[in-house]
DNA sequence: TGTACATCAGTGAACGCGCGTTCACTGATGTAC
DNA sequence: TGTACATCAGTGAACGCGCGTTCACTGATGTAC
């Protein structure tokens, strides 16, 4: 509980953005939600926290985003991004890429920041996003099948290749939700649990 | 939105419950909160919503459960049984049961009384459970994944049987939320879509 | 059978809290002449 | 270069709300003699 501040690190302060544009502006306060993301459950997080995150008074925040929703949705799209950037690269650069080695990756990506995680998993139970965020999130999704569709193709594997990537996102996702809580375990046991797990199901998925 | 009184309908009113035993005004409380479970989403629901669909004052509640966290564990425990009685019988009951089929039946089971489905979402990410809590609900699953157990004892599936339930109950977890908000379909197609994911992940668990 | 007392389910009102959002205002910056 | 004006980011205070929980009280029922 370090009085604040915390916003300095490696975050440029946000008065110093006030001669760049409205878009960095923007980007800064996503930036600070994502971090106040990182560190608490996502719905303890108000805007309040936010605002504090960012060095700015929690009004400021309706001059770059109409609602909480919108802001909240946005953050997540950045993770989502970075997923998609993260796995679409294990793909290009590895050219003896497996399903094993993108499962563990991915459960591994997700356990470590798992504020995504998080996130997701709430737009997917929320049922109340209006249309177009709804929208917006359902495009990043399509972002992360299409490059499951491209390893299933590398690796020439048998069947409908956007079926197959369906079926292995969804699996990957049961695995991240159901051993959470694993009682009593450690972060890192649940880590293993979820791999081992994991593995089972990638090898089902072999040519 | 018919004014209150949806009690009445198939439970006794409380006050007839006067003269039984503690145990059954309990359980009324918690068919009452089950019912408010089915009608909206999870953290919609609040201690004053149970107390007027069991027909009491919100501070009654509290004569019979510590708080908010154990009566809404209490409730969901009631739909995992249902669950693991469900599934049970249909392993027992039909000699030619395949994974396929149960795959459907789970899946059409949680579609169509999604309550529990987003109780138990809820409860696998809430990190705040008290330990006794925790514990409650993982025998439950425990239950639930004996009876798995014996699915793949009876298809006589090659491999580690209990990690055989926990891919495959992960696994049927991620179809469930993954395409929960597929957006622009209606109930049925969404749930057209998860039994088409589910039986391809399905038919993998095969022998 | 009648009376005094104890028990305890049930309750309306109130407490204290934190939230999302709005409002009226300040003051810095940019622009026109 | 100086002056008047427009724009707009930023803000503290306030609004209105619903929540979980507690409290002091009522009144019905059961028990002892």
């Amino acid at each position: 509980m370090t009085k604040k501040k915390s916003s300095a690190e490696g975050e440029k302060s946000f008065a110093s953005l006030k001669t760049k544009g409205r878009k960095d502006r923007q980007e800064h306060i996503i930036n600070a939600a994502e971090r106040v993301f990182a560190s608490k459950p996502f719905d303890q997080v108000s805007i309040r926290d936010i605002a504090r995150e960012a060095g700015i008074s929690h009004a400021s925040i309706y001059r770059y985003f109409p609602d909480q929703q919108t802001l909240f949705v946005e953050a997540f799209i950045r993770g989502g991004e970075k997923i998609i950037r993260f796995i679409g690269e294990m793909i290009e650069d590895d050219d003896s890429v497996t399903i094993e080695k993108v499962t563990d990756k991915f459960i591994n990506f997700l356990v470590e920041d798992d504020q995504y995680f998080r996130m997701m998993t709430h737009f997917m139970l929320d049922g109340s996003l209006g249309a177009d965020l709804i929208e917006r999130l359902n495009a990043t999704e399509r972002l992360l099948l299409d490059q499951l569709d491209r390893l299933f193709v590398k690796l020439d594997v048998r069947g409908d290749k956007r079926m197959l990537s369906h079926a292995f996102f969804a699996a990957m996702n049961g695995v991240l939700i159901t051993f959470r809580n694993y009682p009593g375990r450690s972060k890192e046991d649940v880590a293993l649990h979820m791999k081992k797990v994991g593995r089972i199901i990638a090898r089902k998925f072999k040519a």
